[in-house]
Order: structure tokens, then C-alpha cells, then sequence
RNA sequence: GGGCGUUUAGCUCAGUUGGCUAGAGCAUCUCCCUUACAAGGAGAGGGUCGGGGGUUCGAGUCCCUCAACGCCCACCA
């Protein structure tokens, strides 16, 4: 941060332009460091961001745009006001949408089965193949260089976004980047699980699971959505084992009949208290089950009583948990109905209808034993179509299934009623901007109905590091872990050897294996704060960036982002790992849809910064409101370039005053009323400015700086430029340049978190260094230049030759007609006020005479009747 | 079903403890080549502030209620 200092020679270009601002300061930024994070501050003198890591599975959007921006002007205010900024890049690369990129991308399919080929080469991506070996089945790749892969086509992704992010005129500090699959990023990964474990905050668990039988792999309750889905009700009768008399339950998935393990009713339901205790037995399996009371279930939805399977919904999990019931599973992990007969289901007929089932997709499933309830003479009436909600895997196609699976979780509140209390208080430590996004976290703190599934069954991404004994006969003996040492990170139990054991004990008896999941894509994306800032690598460095300044991020992934930082964080270091979440909103198209690739309304961002150049994009994402949803506005852009322009215009006007050779001019010079009066009203915007700042209110300190420096250019300037182009002996004169140079470079650090560049540009041809690094304007030495300044004489001057010019324009002359006689009536301190500025009043409006008196308000134009004085 | 947000000019939006006649830009119309800027400038027209009710001397602003839209959450048999 440095004062700014007048350059001996000033260079005003004679026609300045936008063209070429963003490669040409962007070298020079990235040649003198401009960005570059200074270490040696200790941290209250640090602004550190926790950047959100855009996935580098496709290309950057208007979105990205958008809120990196809100970021950017936060940051560059934060560097002005003297703070060494801390303002890291992270690429995600890791997870499912870079698996799939990558597969299609290269025609390519991960067998963890095959070995590792060191001599495999980069294929050719099936794009660019012969039309013929276009449609080639996939090649089977081992899982290793399937991640290689990842890394190859990763790495060129992400040059592209830094390219473009750099035109955009991001001040990141560019040295300072991660991958969330890079060594760095796993060490972090692996390193947090094996404390997290240690503490017994990381558990393995067999438990039902949200599985998706497409990907073969287990999901979160993060990642899950609903999706209304047509279905029906089939009215089903169960029969007591005693009397025979049926009992009437209605389902929306009949195919899992065979994995019912009870019925149930609530406590209170007088239809069916008298059974409570008794069994009865299914239809066409005919297995005896019992007829259980819980409070969840519901008498008003189909008959009142429904059938409990292992699994149907998240509510059968309920109740067979907190029944204690047992586990029928019928369905297998590429969800088809399982080949062997369930050992439950005995009977003849049981046996037989299984087989009718067995092996088929679950929709087909669900057809077949329709046909043999309906052929039994056991589905009452026709089923009843409805839709309803159905829960899928965001990614997926297919609607989810619960399996009983061996899984890893976090502990994050979801079963602990202190640890939920303990992060729904973090969430109030947590300033949010802006604040109503609290609720969206309190929100799903609250609603969390178990841990953290953190496991995956995937590839690409950071492996657990934990092996497995194995028993004589070959099984894993999960009870006893093997961990890695922290020394060894980051490991892949899939390659790597654990502590006392050799290559050749892998998978076979009495030896051991690796285990073959990954961590869920939060698990890494949660320790971002951590990744940053060098946590248990860099302790110098993390004592001066941790806990964090903010977190920018979208409303969004609040419940997944932002929740699972703050869980790490509370485990690891007992401690918000921000003090600031700034919630970004989203880009609407024009029918007020969010832009997404899926719905082919996305506008690419180069052509934007192409077109407009990127202060005007950036004076576009500016504009919008912290946290609020934004339609896309190219009008906008067009208005943002116009500033630009008017910027350098008036710039040019301010420092081509002085002739030749440049002078400075002292700020006691400012004598002229007109210019206190102006500087009084400048004072007050910085001081707004700053606040709204200081409060991450970016777009107001935006509209608050645009609206005073048009009113500026059509109102000040007009005013002052007569006394300004007169002879440098005269005082009226010298306040004016004293009071535009002030005002200028005032206005152009006000702009600079905006426009960067242009402001940058007009900076280069008066002042030393970067506009970047010098200091946000000094509200007192605006004051003390401003001295007795009169906002009311500012106010009246305005009003005054808005007045004249208005009589010029009704009456069609030019505005350079004259005017014979001006007459002003108003307050008497009003009126006071004006004579302060009369000259300038008289002069801007082209008056060969003005009178005033005290009196009712009305200005009086009489124009003179020859244009030519 | 619960919650949060939005609703102000044709369009995009400001309007911060309630306070003079509700603002800006774009768009529309009129005028002006003026030595910073015609990629400009000066003006004009355009709004019962989503509906209804209330508090108040005074409501775009506070309270109640309804509606539309968006998002988040929910145990969806």
C-alpha cells in the first residue's frame, strides 16, 4: 500500500481507449507482483479468502463470473485499505464429474481389477478420432491410470480457467493455487481422517445406505433431491395367522413385499390396536410377520397401516431401527431383484413366485408381481396412479435404493444432539452476509437425520488410508484397521504396502487389503480453509491466514459446502473456520431460470469480456446485491463499458489543465467555494463507500461512487471548467485543478475494486505504482480540503444551471446560446449559498447577468436574442 | 406441511432507524456537433410502490392477512 505520488512527466493520451487494457495490465501485474501475498504480516494484518475451487469438469460460466467477482472487488478494497490479501485458487478436480469427463473424453472405462500399465499413452480423444473408431466400446484402463488420466486432462482445464480468470482481472495471487486431488490436497485429506479417527469422530459402520444402483456407489444426504415421480398405490391383504381375516395395507412398491418384515400402525389407531402383538402373513410369500404400534405412522395415508420393508423409504429405516425388526434385503447393488431365494421364504408358492422375480430390474420387478397378485386374487382393485416425491442421487437417473452396506461416516450432529448444538452455535458465530442466509444453515443443522456418509465406491478420488488384516480364510477383519502414519501421506492403500507387511501379502489369507472406497468429494472440499493455509505443513503460514476472513460461496451448497467446513473445522480446531460467509446469488437468464448447462442457456464468459471488456462485465456482477439472484444483462455490460469510457474522458479533461508540463497542486489551494462544496459531498460518499465495504456490501459502494461521478462529470465539471481553463496566475484557477486532481484520484481509487483496469490506465499516466496497492481515500484529508465547503451551494449551483439549460433546450437553442438575464428566488440561506458560487453559476450557464432576492423558490431564464455574444 | 427471500416506471434495479412532490439507468420522444467525451450532451413523458386491512400527524418503509414467483427444509406407506 503506498500514497499516491504524482510522476514528474504525465503522459494524457490524446484519444484513450479500452482496447487492450486487459492483457496489458495483467502482465504487468503478474510482472511486478502486484497480487503476490506478503507473508511477513502477522495476521490482523491479513485478509485471507477461502476461494471456492470451481470444478474443472467443463468450462466457466456467467455464473463464475459473477460471484469471483463480488470476491475480487472485496478483496481489492481489503488490499487498499492496507491489508496484505490472501487470495488463493483452487481447482476441483476431484470426483464424479472429472470420472465421467474423462471417460467420455478419452473413450476410456476405470477396471480397478487390471493392473497398472506404466507404458499406457494419452489416447487420442475420441473427438478427434476417425468418424469409424468413434463409436468403439471403451478402452479398460487399471485404476491408477485411469487417475493419471484425470490429472492430464485436469491440467489443461484448469489453464483455461486461469486464463480466464485472469482476463477477468481476478487479484488472486496466482503463485498460490491447489488441486483438490493433487498430493497436497490428499495429505490433507488423509491426515484429518486418521485425526478424526483417532478421536473416534470417523467410525465405520454396517447401516442402511442411500445407494444408487447406476453409479454402484453410496450417496449422501447432502447430495440427495427429490424428483415427482408417477406412481401408484396396490392395495395388498395380509391375513391374520389366527382367524384369516384380512388386513388391508397399501403400497407404492410392491415388488419389496418380499422383504417385509412387519406392518405397522400408530399406537393410538382404534382400528388396529386390537391386532398390535399379532402376525400375519404376507401374501403369496407367505411369511409370518408382526403388527407393530409407532407414532410415525400416519392413519390418515392409505388404509392407516402400512407395511414396513428393509428397505422402501428412509421411514422404514426409522422403524426398523427403533423397532428392532430384522433385515430382509431382497434387492442387490445393480439393483435387481437378488437370484437366490430369500432363506425366509419357505413355502411352495413363496418359493416359486421369488423365482418369477428373481433377477429382474425393479421395475420389471414390480410388473411381474403385479401380474402374480393379480392372478392370486391378492391386489384389491386396480392400483390408484399418483406422483409423488421420489428420491434420487442429484447426479442420477434412477431413484435411489437403501442397502445395508459397511460404510465410513463423520460424526456431524446428524445422532448427537450436543455436537448439533455445538455447530448451530458456530453458525451464529458466523457473520453472514447477507444474514438471512443463516437460516438456510440452522435450517439443515436441524434437519440432519444421521452422520456423514463419507465413503464412496468410486475412483478418482482420495482414498482412505486404511488397510485390512485379513483371516485364514481371506475375510477383512474391519475391527482392526490398519492406519497409515500420518509421515506417509498421502498413501493409496491400492498400491502402497502398510507398516510390516510385503507386496505379496496382498489379498491373500492372513494377509491383507486396501481399502477399495474413496472419500465423498466434501470430504476434501470441507478442508479448503485447511488446503489454503498450510495446516500441519506450513505453521507459519497458518498462523497468519487461520481462521479465515470469508468465505464467498453460493446459497446453495450451504448445506454441503459450508456445513461440512464448519464440522472439520469445529473437530479439528475448535473454531469457526471463517468469521465472514459472503453468499453469492445466481445468475437468471431472462425468464428468471438459473443459467445450468443442462437447460442449454448458458452464455460463454469469453465473448462477454471479448465484447465489452472485462470492466464492464465486472461493473455488471458488481451491480447485483450480495446474495441476491440476478437476471443476465447484457445492457448492463453496455453501461459498465460507458463508465469506462467516461472515465478516461474525464480523466483526461482533469490532468490536461496544467499545459505542457504537469503541476501539482496542494490541497490548500482549494479556495473556491464551489470546490469545498464539491469535496464536502466526496468526503461523504468515501465515508459511505467504506462503510458499506467495510459491511461486504460491494454493489452499494458501487452505486454510491457511479451516481456521485455522473452527477460529478455533468454538474461539477460543467461548473468549473470556465474558471479551470484560466491562467495558472489565477487562485480560482489553481483551486480548481487542486480540487479536480483530489477529486480524481479520489473517484479512480473508489472505482478500482470495479474497473480495474481502467482505472489502472488512467492511474499509469499521472501516478506512480499500481492503483491496486495505493490507499483507499482518506476520509480527513477530504474533510480538511473541504474545509467550510457548503453542500447547500453545491446543491443550488446544480440547480440553478439545470434550470438554464432546461430553458435552452425547450426553447431548441444550443446550449451555448447565452442568456441575457438570470434571476434567482429562494431561501435567504439558500440564496446565501448561491452567491458563494455566483461566478461559477454565471459562467456555466453563459449569463451576462444574474440577479438574486430572497423570496418564494423560482428561477427565471430570459435567453438573450442573438446566439452569437 | 414448515421456513427464507422476492414483488417499486415497458425492462433492470436503488430507496439503511417511517418524514417535503417515490429515484437512477436502459428503452421511448424532443432538442443540441459544446475546445474531456457524438462510443457524447441537455431535456420530456411514463409509477394508485403485488392485493386487502391496520398502527401513525405521516407508510414504498412498521404490523396482520392474502396472492404470485423463486429457493431451502420435511418421516414421500
Amino acid at each position: 500500500m503506498s500514497t499516491p505520488t504524482p510522476r514528474a512527466a504525465w503522459s494524457v493520451p490524446e484519444k484513450p481507449d479500452l482496447g487492450g487494457l486487459e492483457s496489458r495490465w495483467g502482465a504487468f501485474w503478474e510482472e511486478s507482483g502486484t497480487y503476490q501475498f506478503d507473508r511477513s504480516k502477522n495476521r490482523d494484518e491479513v485478509f485471507s479468502i477461502d476461494t471456492p475451487p470451481p470444478t474443472v469438469s467443463g468450462s466457466l460460466h456467467v455464473g463464475h463470473v459473477f460471484s469471483y467477482t463480488h470476491t475480487d472487488t472485496l478483496a481489492r478494497y481489503q488490499r487498499m485499505r492496507g491489508k496484505s490479501v490472501f487470495y488463493p485458487m483452487g481447482w476441483d478436480d476431484n470426483g464424479l464429474p472429472t470420472e465421467r469427463r474423462v471417460q467420455n473424453y478419452y473413450g476410456v472405462q476405470c477396471d480397478p481389477q487390471l493392473p497398472y500399465d506404466p507404458n499406457f499413452a494419452v489416447p487420442v480423444p475420441v473427438a478427434e478420432r476417425p468418424k469409424e473408431e468413434q463409436k468403439k466400446p471403451p478402452v479398460h484402463i487399471s485404476r491408477r491410470n485411469f487417475i493419471e488420466l484425470c490429472n492430464v486432462l485436469t491440467a489443461e482445464d484448469e489453464k483455461v480457467f486461469e486464463q480466464l480468470f485472469r482476463t477477468l482481472g481476478l487479484s488472486v495471487d496466482w503463485s498460490m493455487t491447489y488441486a483438490t486431488i493433487d498430493d497436497h490436497c490428499r495429505r490433507v485429506a488423509q491426515r484429518a481422517f486418521l485425526r478424526n479417527f483417532a478421536r473416534g469422530e470417523a467410525y465405520q459402520a454396517e447401516a442402511p445406505v442411500l445407494w444408487d444402483v447406476d453409479f454402484k456407489c453410496a450417496v449422501a444426504q447432502a447430495e440427495l433431491e427429490d424428483r415427482e415421480m408417477p406412481g401408484a398405490y396396490h392395495r395388498l391383504p395380509f391375513r391374520l395367522s389366527t382367524t384369516g381375516e384380512p388386513i388391508h395395507i397399501e403400497t407404492t412398491r410392491p415388488e419389496l413385499l418380499g422383504a417385509c418384515v412387519a406392518l405397522v400402525a400408530h399406537p393410538d389407531d382404534e382400528r388396529y390396536k386390537p391386532h398390535f402383538g399379532k402376525t400375519v402373513v404376507t401374501p403369496l410369500f407367505g411369511v409370518e410377520v408382526e403388527i407393530r404400534a409407532h407414532e410415525l405412522a400416519d392413519p390418515e395415508k392409505g388404509s392407516g397401516i402400512a407395511m414396513i420393508c428393509t428397505f422402501g423409504d428412509l421411514t422404514d429405516v426409522i422403524w426398523w431401527r427403533e423397532l428392532q425388526l430384522p433385515t430382509r434385503s431382497v434387492i442387490s447393488e445393480d439393483g435387481r431383484m437378488q437370484r437366490e431365494v430369500p432363506e425366509w421364504i419357505t413355502s411352495d408358492n413363496g418359493i416359486a413366485a421369488w423365482n418369477d422375480l428373481a433377477g429382474k430390474k425393479i421395475k420389471q420387478a414390480q410388473e411381474a408381481i403385479v401380474k402374480l397378485l393379480q392372478d392370486s386374487g391378492e391386489l384389491i382393485g386396480d392400483p390408484k396412479a399418483i406422483t409423488h416425491p421420489v428420491k434420487f442421487f442429484e447426479k442420477g437417473d434412477r431413484p435411489l435404493e437403501i442397502l445395508t452396506s459397511r460404510q465410513w461416516y463423520l460424526r456431524n450432529g446428524g445422532r448427537d444432539q450436543q455436537l448439533r448444538q455445538e455447530l448451530s452455535d458456530r453458525g451464529h458465530q458466523l457473520h453472514w452476509h447477507p444474514p438471512h442466509m443463516r437460516v438456510r444453515y440452522d435450517n439443515w443443522v436441524n434437519g440432519l437425520n444421521g452422520d456423514w456418509l463419507v465413503s464412496r465406491q468410486r475412483f478418482f478420488g482420495v482414498s482412505f488410508p486404511v488397510w485390512y488384516r485379513l483371516d485364514a480364510e481371506g475375510n477383512p477383519l474391519y475391527d482392526q484397521p490398519i492406519l497409515a502414519e500420518e509421515s506417509s501421506l498421502p498413501v493409496d492403500p491400492a498400491v502402497d504396502v502398510p507398516t510390516g507387511f510385503t507386496e505379496s501379502d496382498r489379498d491373500v489369507p492372513n494377509g491383507f487389503t486396501g481399502d477399495p472406497d474413496v472419500m465423498d468429494t466434501w470430504a476434501t472440499s470441507s478442508l479448503t480453509p485447511q488446503i489454503a493455509t498450510g495446516w500441519g505443513e506450513d505453521d507459519d503460514l497458518f498462523s497468519r491466514t487461520f481462521p479465515m476472513d470469508v468465505r464467498p460461496q453460493a446459497h446453495e451448497i450451504i448445506r454441503t459446502w459450508l456445513f461440512s467446513t464448519m464440522v472439520r473445522s469445529h473437530l479439528e480446531h475448535n473454531t469457526i473456520p471463517w468469521r465472514n460467509a459472503s453468499i453469492s446469488g445466481w445468475v437468471l437468464d431472462p425468464d428468471r431460470k438459473k443459467m445450468s448447462k443442462s437447460k442449454g442457456n448458458v452464455v460463454t464468459p469469453l465473448h462477454l469480456l471479448e465484447n465489452y471488456g472485462a470492466d464492464a462485465v465486472r461493473y455488471w456482477a458488481a451491480s447485483a446485491r450480495p446474495g441476491t439472484d440476478t437476471a443476465f444483462d447484457e445492457g448492463q455490460m453496455k453501461i459498465g463499458r460507458r463508465l469506462a469510457i467516461k472515465l478516461l474522458n474525464a480523466s483526461r479533461f482533469a490532468l490536461n489543465l496544467g499545459g505542457e508540463t504537469p503541476v501539482v497542486y496542494n490541497d490548500s489551494e482549494i479556495t473556491s467555494a464551489l470546490d469545498r462544496a464539491m469535496l464536502h459531498e466526496l468526503a461523504q460518499l468515501v465515508e459511505e463507500a467504506t462503510i458499506a465495504f467495510d459491511g461486504y456490501d460491494y454493489a452499494r459502494a458501487l452505486e454510491r461512487t457511479e451516481a456521485f461521478f455522473w452527477r460529478y462529470c455533468d454538474q461539477y465539471l460543467e461548473l468549473v471548467k470556465a474558471r479551470a481553463y484560466l491562467g495558472d496566475d489565477d487562485a480560482g484557477a489553481r483551486s480548481a485543478r487542486a480540487s479536480l486532481q483530489l477529486s480524481l484520484s479520489t473517484l479512480l481509487r473508489l472505482f478500482a475494486p470495479f474497473l480495474p483496469f481502467v482505472t489502472e490506465e488512467i492511474w499509469s499516466w499521472w501516478q506512480e505504482g499500481s492503483i491496486h496497492k495505493a490507499e483507499w481515500p482518506d476520509i480527513s484529508q477530504l474533510r480538511q480540503a473541504a474545509d467550510d465547503g457548503n453542500p447547500i451551494a453545491y446543491a443550488i449551483a446544480d440547480e440553478v444551471v439545470t434550470a438554464a439549460r432546461r430553458a435552452k433546450t425547450e426553447a431548441k437553442r444550443s446550449l451555448k446560446w447565452p442568456i441575457a438575464q438570470l434571476t434567482v428566488t429562494d431561501s435567504s440561506e439558500r440564496i446565501a449559498a448561491l452567491e458563494t458560487v455566483l461566478n461559477d453559476v454565471k459562467d456555466a450557464s453563459l449569463a451576462s447577468s444574474i440577479s438574486v432576492a430572497v423570496g418564494d423558490t423560482s428561477v427565471a431564464v430570459v435567453l438573450a436574442d442573438d446566439g452569437a455574444v
